[in-house]
This record gives structure tokens, sequence and C-alpha cells, in this order.
DNA sequence: TTGTACGCGTTATCAT
DNA sequence: ATGATAACGCGTACAA
């Protein structure tokens, strides 16, 4: 079956193409009966306009795409349902874009801007390490959310709205400091990770330092081998907690540098016989559904992810609207105290 | 700045549009030199193809399209992973397309096959009501992976890849049977789901028919208020638990359709000063992560994911390759016996 | 090996 | 209100 064209809708109407275009774009300029007419057609002959020449030809759309690294992680969905919902809101249309791990997120987005003519791009996740350079490429404005980023980009380059790894971190370890806890594992990314792993193990570090604790490197905890388990996944928090439980390397609280590893270090304390908390504290980070439905719950930090994704979208439209250039926020994230870890 | 095109490209270089094109699709009819000189120049510029252009000039592309419904569901993560590893193995590549809960599947999939060229397409998850005269509109191979169709539609017009979502429901909820329980509650969406629910319900009907136990209506439980919590969330596992406990209505099993419901209903047990699977068995279904490193592991029915998804990729290509015409696989799941249930 | 010119399907401008 | 036609940016016959 050829495929149909605008074209073919005008034959069949017997009327101009611009008249379908107006049709099919809800253009004012024609008549009513004209117009229903051809939508009628079009109907019956399941006509579809094609995509890559409206885009082609537009010069601008109303769109606005979220462009979400790595496979999609739990702790984006409530995040990406407020993106929709608000740049719906706006009447702008939302696209949602995967990029892969090994994929450079500004070349995609480079792409999409030329393709679907964006006028806005939010980054959501993972890490930027990308010269300032490559960044003014990006003719649109862009809002970085909950994205590490490195030192070297000068802030007022780019927008973004983040927590303070390295601060939040600190807070929940400082609390299992002053729990009485002295030797604390971290189960982290293997150290090649330059993500968020980083900050949250320096929080780590300035935390046991301030606490006076002699940092013991046996206790900084990640996997070598088995690469093909992800990295943030129960099953990595469970395999390095069963490791570390066999090495006999002593310590009474495990933090976990996110929630999903810490359940899987509570399954493999249970699997050995151990209890939680009263045999080990375990803490985790990010304050996902699952810490507190979890049992024991689990002491995490949680990122106030909403109101972090309502932030983002308005910086955004705030640069689309040249309201303001860029911005830089912060949000503080609540140390959630769960029935995880114990005094001792 | 003006978006740089091929033109300009081709002039800097004082080439012709074609030799510019030629260097950038690695055509063979190219001189090393030239090419290279062209795609320095293009690095230098920053110049990126239009993919609208590309697209609309294009006859064919190689891509397949996975379009999944709803918001991520870490079930799909897996086979997505599959897909995308399998597609790139083919030399395709691969577009995941995301479909809002109320968009129709076929129209978008409609308009990127003529948007994007597509080889194929991947309709994942939810469930499919539509009208066999609009699955004949698509042009291109598809495959429904994990979708519940309803009966109208003849088998031979699709290919699918599912598990028979009413015998494995009756599976788990005849080993409820059998483990001696008598009263068992069942979470389920709300009756207008006309989803997998259904049919899970379907199954829960049978096994408690064939085992002779009365069938209590109050047992069969979901949310009439609080349309905003997800489905198949743990949140709204627990709320409609904490009710049935609330309710006073007897039971000793509950069987939640998935098992993030699970999860919720078993803290909601526990809040209740309650015991799993002591004073109640809890069980879910798909057999996610999850059900494992809870605690206790959940009683649970194991879809073969991946299985599914190579399956799936391979009926796909088949049909692509005319080795095959329509393919209807179903899978067997398998019942997982963990620590939520107990004999009474 | 390289360049010219046409067409992909649509929207927008300009007449009518 | 409607129709003809020129772009949009690219790939590819075809000619050179």
């Amino acid at each position: 079956m050829e495929t149909i064209t605008i074209m073919d809708i005008a034959k069949i109407c017997g009327v101009g193409v611009s008249t379908v275009s107006r049709a099919i774009n809800n253009h004012p300029d024609i008549n009513e009966e004209t117009k229903n007419m051809i939508l009628k057609v079009i109907k019956e002959n399941n006509y579809i306009p094609n995509n890559s020449a409206r885009n082609l030809k537009r010069s601008a759309s109303k769109t606005i795409a979220v462009l979400i690294k790595g496979i999609s992680n739990p702790f984006y969905n409530n995040m990406l349902k407020v993106f929709e919902k608000e740049i719906q809101n706006k009447k702008y249309s939302f696209l949602l874009h995967r990029v892969e791990e090994q994929e450079d997120e500004i070349d995609i987005a480079l792409e999409l801007e030329k393709e679907k003519r964006l006028k806005g791009i939010v980054f959501l996740g993972g890490f930027f390490s990308h010269s300032e350079e490559k960044l003014k490429q990006l003719q649109v404005p862009f809002v970085l959310s909950t994205i590490g980023v490195t030192e070297k980009i000068d802030k007022s380059e780019y927008s973004s709205v983040a927590v303070d790894d390295i601060k939040e971190s600190y807070k929940i370890v400082d609390y299992l400091c002053k729990l009485g806890h002295k030797k604390i594992a971290i189960i982290t990314p293997t150290p090649m990770d330059e993500s968020i792993g980083k900050l949250r193990l320096q929080g780590y570090f300035k935390a046991l330092e301030d606490n006076q604790i002699p940092f013991n490197q046996n206790l900084v905890r990640y996997m070598e081998e088995n690469i093909d388990t992800d990295t943030y996944s129960m099953k990595y928090g469970y395999e390095v907690t069963k490791r570390l439980l066999e090495s006999g390397d002593e310590f009474t609280a495990i933090y976990a540098i996110s929630d999903s590893m810490a359940v899987g270090a509570c399954k493999a304390i249970f699997e050995a016989g151990k209890h939680v908390p009263n045999d080990y504290s375990v803490a985790g980070f990010d304050g996902m559904d699952i810490s507190f439905y979890y049992n024991p719950s689990i002491t995490t930090i949680r990122q106030p992810v909403e109101a972090m994704a309502y932030e983002t979208i308005r910086i955004l439209f705030d640069i689309i609207h040249n309201k303001n250039s860029q911005e830089n926020k912060i949000f503080p994230a609540e140390l959630i105290i769960g029935q995880s870890t114990r005094q001792i």
C-alpha cells in the first residue's frame, strides 16, 4: 500500500493542499464545511501527516524534551510525572528521550534540537562532564536536574536543580556516628565511577573525619568482578554486603548510597542469620518508596523530588520567557529516621 | 546564530553537497582525503545533520521502535535491556518511545512508522483493545509483548509473547488454597480497569471455585477513592490492605496481583502489629527483584522476562525477514515460594 | 571520484 | 476562503 500524502487527500477532496493543511492544523481561515469534509476524508483514508516533513518545515514548535540518562530509574518516575503535567499545563508538548549510558547527551540534545525544533531541554540524572564549549553549542534553554556537575564548569554557564550530595551524605553518616557507630561500612560504585557516588563518598569521608573516626579502607566496599550487575541495584548491595560479611571485617553499620542497595544489604544480613538493626544498622539514600515500605523501614535521606521537578520546569520557562538568566538551585534533603538504624 | 546546513559545509569545503553527504554516510565512492577534510570541517563548525530532513528523504531506515505504555514500570527494565542489546546485535537502531496512558498506541505507532521509516515495532505492556481494522493499518511487522489482548481479535492478525495471566493467577491462588487458606483476599485494580488485572482476577475466581471455596465479595479489594495513587504501586497495596484490616472482614491470606502491591500489603500488616506469614500469608505476582529481597521474601509468580524479551525480538525479525507469519507464544511462569506464605 | 538537480511531504506566503 | 508555489535540509540518480 502506497503511503498516502496530503496531496492525495487534496485530490480526493478536490481542493488545494493548503486547504487540507489548514484543516489539519486548525487554521482560522477555512470554511467549516470544507474543513469537516476534509477531516472526514482524512479519517476514511487513514491519512497520517508525516512528522518529519512537518518538523522540517516548521520553524519552531512548542515542545520541551526531557533527556534521561541510563535505564529508567524509579527515582525519576515521580519527577517525570511532574514534568509531563507542568509542560502540558503550559500548552507545550513533552518529549521524553532516553539516552544510552555510552551516548553523549549533548550530542543527542543537539540533534533533537534541530530535528524537533525544541524550545527547551531538561537533562535528568547522571553526571555531567562536558566542556563549557560544548555546552555553549546548545541554542535552547536547558536545565540540569538532579545531575552532578564537574567543578570545572562555570556555574553561570548553566542552570541546575539538585541537592548537595556531599552535605546530605555527610548528614546521614554523621547521624550514624552520633548513634555511636564507629565502624561504618559504605557501599559505593566502583572508584572509576565519576558520578554522584563520588560526591556521596566525599561526604562519608568528611563525616568520619569530623567525628574523629579513623578511616578504614576495608570498609569502603564495591564490586570489582561481575560488572554486569547494575551499580545501584538491590543485587549490587546484596552481593557486596555478602562479601563484606564473609570477609570478617568488623563493622556495626552499613551506609549504602542508594535505597535499593540498602535493601540488598539488609537481605544479605538476614540471610546470614543476623538482624537489622540489632546486629547491624543500615542506611540508604534517596528516600524512595521502598525505604518506607521495607521491613524494617530504612533510614535514608529523602530528596524532595516533586519540588525539584517543579522548580526545574519553573526555571526552564523563566529562561524561555527571558525572565531570568541562569539559576542554580540547591534543595535541602531530609534525614528520614527509619527502623533500620539504632543507637549502640 | 544561523543553523548551518550541508550546503554551508559544501561551500566551505569547496565541494558539492553530495560529496559531503557521502562523507557523512560513509559512502564508498569518495576519496579518503576529501572525506577526512570534510569531516574535519564538520567538526570545526559543529555541523549536525537534520534528522527530519534525513528521515523525510530516506525511503527506509533500519530501526525498530519499542512503544512502552504508561510510566516506566521496573518490570520492563530487564526486557528493555534485552531489546536494546538484541536490536543492536542485528545492526538495527533502537528507538524507545513512551506512550502516555491516555494516548492511543496504534496512532502513535502509525505516526512513528511514517516519521522514522520503521522496520518493526514492539508494543510493550498494558492492554490492547483496538479493532482488527485499526491493527491492519500497521504496515510494518510488530509484536505485542506482555500485553493482554481482548478476545475479539483474531490471533492470526498479530504476533504476541505473553504469559497466560489467568492460568498463572490460578496457579498461585490454588497454591494458597492447598496450604489450607479459605479466606483469601485479593488486591486488584478498580473493576473499570480492563487490563491484566481482569485476567488475574478471573484466575482467582476459578481457583476458588475449583477448590470449593465460596466466593466472598468483601474480599475482592480495590481502591475507590484517591485515584491519584498508581494502581500497581506499593502505596496502593498498603492503603487497600489497611482498609481491609480495619474493616474487620476475616481473611488469612492476601493475594496482591503485583509484587509492589504485595510489599505494601505486608507493610500494612506489620503496622497493625501483625506478622507475615504467621498472622497472614501474602502472595504477589511478577517475580520482580523486590519479591526476593523483601523481608520476608514474597511468594510470587515469576514471569520469564528475559526469555520473553528474546523471543519477542526473534519473532519480530522472523517476520521482517519473511521467515514466518504471525506467531503467538505463551510462556509458562514459575511459582516461586517465598517466606510470606504458610500452611494453616 | 565528484557535482547538479530533483524529490521527500509539509507549511507558509502570496495571489486570487 | 482558497489555491499555486516556494522553501525546509537532505540523499541520490544521473551526468560529467
